[in-house]
DNA sequence: TATGAATGAGGGTTCATTCAT
DNA sequence: CATGAATGAACCCTCATTCAT
C-alpha cells in the first residue's frame, strides 16, 4: 500500500478513469474491472494503489474537489461589480459548469448521487465542497438584502437560487427526451440556452429577494 | 406464465413490498430476495408473478402513480381561490408530500432516481406523472401572469417554483447531517418547518414572477 | 437462506464433503470450490444452504460431534469392570478412534487444527466435545485414586493420560516417515500396534497415578 | 539471483521477521507482505534474497534450529546428577521453552504446524531437530531403566514423557479460554505453574517407568 | 398457484510473484 | 543490491433467474 505517488502514471490514469465511471454509474454500480479497463491497468491495480474501491472513490472525490477549486469560474467574481451583476455572473457561470459535459461536471454528478445514497464521501462534501459555493452566494445575497451572510433569510434565498440552477442539471435526462433540441449531441446544453436560463433565474431571484426586504409573510389558502 | 391476476394476495404483497424497497434502494440496488422476504413470499415469486425484476418495477411505478392521482392533495386546489392563494396551497401541499415519509413519497424517490439513472420507467413518468403536476402549476402561473399555460415564460417560472420545493427533498441527507433538529426521527420534516419553507417559496416566487410581467431581461456580467 | 432441511440431498453431500475437506485442509485452506466439486454441487450451493463458509464449518463440527457421541466406543465402558480394566479399555478404544482413518477421525483433526488457529468452532468444542471425554477419564482416575473427579490431581492425571494417546495422533506424519512399517497404506495404524501402544500407556499411567496416591512432590536439580 | 549474503542486513531482518510471522501464522497463512513490512523491507525483498517464500521458510527453520542448539537449556543437563534429577531438570526446562513466549518457542510452533500440514521443512526437522531432544531423554530413561537408549521400551517411555509436556503447549488456546488465570497477558505460562506441572509430570513418569522395569503387560477390558 | 432447490455469471479482494529500473 | 510498480490466478460471496415438483 504505497503512499501517495504522484509519479505513478497508472495511478493517475486510474483516478481519471474512476472519476468518469463513478460519475456515470455511482459508487456501487461502478465496476472496478471497468475502471481498470479504461485505465488500461490490471484488475489488481486498484487494490495496489488505493487499497480498495472505496478508498479510490474517496481519492477521486478529493481530487475532483481540488481541481474544481483551482478553476471554478463561479468562484471568481469581480468584487467591484454591483450585487445584481455579481448574481448574474454567478448564475451564468454556475449553470455553465453544471450543464456542460466533461470533468468539470463529474463532481456535481457525484454529489447528486451522494444525496440519494450517501457514502463516506458525503461528509467530505458537506465539509469541503458545499460551503465555498454557498459562501459566495451568501455574500451576494447578503449584499443585496443588506443582511449578514449567515442570516436565516439569506440562507433561504441561497437555497432558492441554487435550486433553480440545479434543477436543470437534475432533469437533464428528462430534457433529453422532452426538449432534445436544447441539448447537444455530447449531452451538453447549448451556450445560448444557458445564457437564456441564467437571465431568467437572475431576474426571478432578484425580484424574489426584493420580497424579503419588504413583506412579512403570506396568509394562506387551503 | 400466469395471466394478470390482480386478485392474488401474494402479488399484492409483492407490489407493496417492492414499492418500499425500490424507493429505499433504487431499482438496481433493490434485491429480489429482500422484496420477497418483506412480502413473506418465496424467492421465485417475483419471476412467477411478474416475469422479472424490471417488470415488477414497472408495475410498481404504475400503481404508485395511480394511487398518487387518487389522493395527491396538491392536485386538488380550490378553483375559487385567488391565484396567490392557489400557489401557496400548492407549494405547501407539494412540500408536504415530498418531505414526509411513507408511501406518498415513494413515487418521488423513484422519480429522483430515474433522473440519475433512467430505466424504462422514466418514459412512463414523463408521459404520466410529470404532466399533471406541471399542468396544475402552469395553470396557476398562467393566471398570475395572464399568459397562456404553454407559454415559455410560464414554463420557466414553473421550473423555478418546482425546483425550490424539490431542493429540500434532494438535500434531505445533507440536512440530516447539518440541521438534524429540523428532521424527525422517522426522517420526515416537521410540519412547522414545512409551513415555514412553503411561506418563503411562495413569497419568493410571487415576486419573482412579478418580474416576468414587467422587465425584459438583464444585460451584463463578467 | 433456508432453515435446516434434512431432506435436501445436496445439503447432506455438502456436509460430508466439507467434513472431509476441512479435516484435510483446515478451515482457511479449505476451498469452497473443492467442497462443492466433491459434493457434485454448484459453487453457490454453500451460500444457499449455509449462508457462508464459516457457517458450513460450524454445521459440520456440530454434526460430527453428534455422530461421534452416537457411536464413540470409548464412551461406552462396562461400569462393572475394575477401574484398571476401564482405563485399559478407554485407552484402547480412544487410540483406535484416533489412529484409524475415516469420518471418526475428522473431528479429531478439526480439534487439532482449532488448537493451532482457533475459530468460532473452538468454543463449541470446549463446551461440547471435550467435557464428555474428560468426564469419562476423570471418573476412572477418580475411582483409581479415591478422589473426587474434579480434584486438581485428577485433572493432572487426565492430561497425562490423554496426552500419551494424542501424541500418536499428532505425530502420525512423522511416524509415516520414520516408522512407515507401523502404518497401513490407508494411513491408519495397524490394530496390533494400537493394542501394543494401549498396553504401554495403560501400564505407564496406572503406575504413574500410583505415585499421586503416595508421594508429595519432587525436590530437585537445575 | 544473488549469492548467499549472510552479511546483508535486510536479509537478516527478513529472517527475524519471517520467523515471527511463520510461527504465528504458519507457512501458508503467513503473508510475504507482512514479513516485509515487519522487516521494513520492500515487498520484493523475499524473492530477491530467497527466491521464493518456501525457501525463506526453510532458511528460517534451519536458523532457528541452529540457534536453539546453541542455547536450549534442556540440552545442557548436569551429567553428575541422578537420573531422577536429570529427568526433573529436563522436564522443567523443556516445559519452560514450550510454555514461554518469544523466539525460543518459535521452532516449537513451527514443528507443531509441520505435524499437521507437512512441508519440505518436516524432513529437516525429523533429521535435525527431533533426534537431539529425543536423544537426551532416551539417555535419561535408559539410565533409569538400565536399558540401552535404542530399546523399544525406552522409546515408548520417551514418547510418554514428551507427550505430557507437549500437551500443555498444544492446548494453550484452550487453557486461555478455560483457565485464563494460569496464563500471562503475553500468552506465556506463569513460572510457578510451569514448575508445578513439571513436578507432576516428573513424578508421574518416574512411577510410570518403574512399571516397565517390573510388570509384563495388562490383561484387557471390553 | 406456488415453492424449495439449484445455478452461473460476475462482483471485490488477496497475494506470491515478476519486471524494469 | 534493491525497489516501486504491476500482474494474474484464485478465492469467497452475491443475486437474478430457472427448474422440477
Amino acid at each position: 500500500m504505497p503512499s501517495y505517488q504522484p509519479g505513478s502514471d497508472t495511478r493517475n490514469r486510474l483516478m481519471v478513469a474512476a472519476a468518469e465511471v463513478f460519475a456515470e454509474q455511482g459508487f456501487r454500480h461502478a465496476r472496478v474491472s471497468d475502471i481498470c479497463e479504461r485505465a488500461q491497468a490490471n484488475i489488481a491495480a486498484v487494490n495496489y494503489h488505493f487499497g480498495d474501491k472505496e478508498n479510490l472513490y474517496l481519492a477521486v472525490v478529493q481530487k475532483l474537489d481540488e481541481e474544481s477549486k483551482a478553476d471554478a469560474p463561479y468562484m471568481q467574481i469581480d468584487p467591484d461589480a454591483s450585487a445584481e451583476q455579481k448574481l448574474h455572473t454567478f448564475v451564468r457561470q454556475f449553470l455553465g459548469v453544471l450543464l456542460r459535459t466533461g470533468p468539470s461536471t463529474w463532481l456535481g454528478k457525484l454529489m447528486a448521487r451522494e444525496m440519494m445514497e450517501p457514502t463516506a464521501a458525503l461528509d467530505y462534501m458537506i465539509e469541503h465542497v458545499i460551503p465555498p459555493v454557498e459562501g459566495v452566494v451568501r455574500g451576494i445575497v447578503g449584499e443585496l438584502l443588506s443582511l449578514p451572510p449567515d442570516s436565516p433569510i439569506v440562507q433561504l434565498c441561497v437555497s432558492s437560487i441554487l435550486s433553480q440552477c440545479m434543477i436543470y442539471f437534475d432533469t437533464k435526462e428528462i430534457a433529453l427526451r422532452m426538449r432534445p433540441e436544447l441539448i447537444n449531441p455530447d449531452r451538453s446544453y447549448d451556450p445560448a440556452t444557458i445564457a437564456f436560463l441564467a437571465g431568467h433565474i437572475t431576474q426571478f431571484s432578484l425580484h424574489g429577494m426584493h420580497a424579503m426586504a419588504t413583506v412579512p409573510g403570506p396568509e394562506s389558502g387551503t
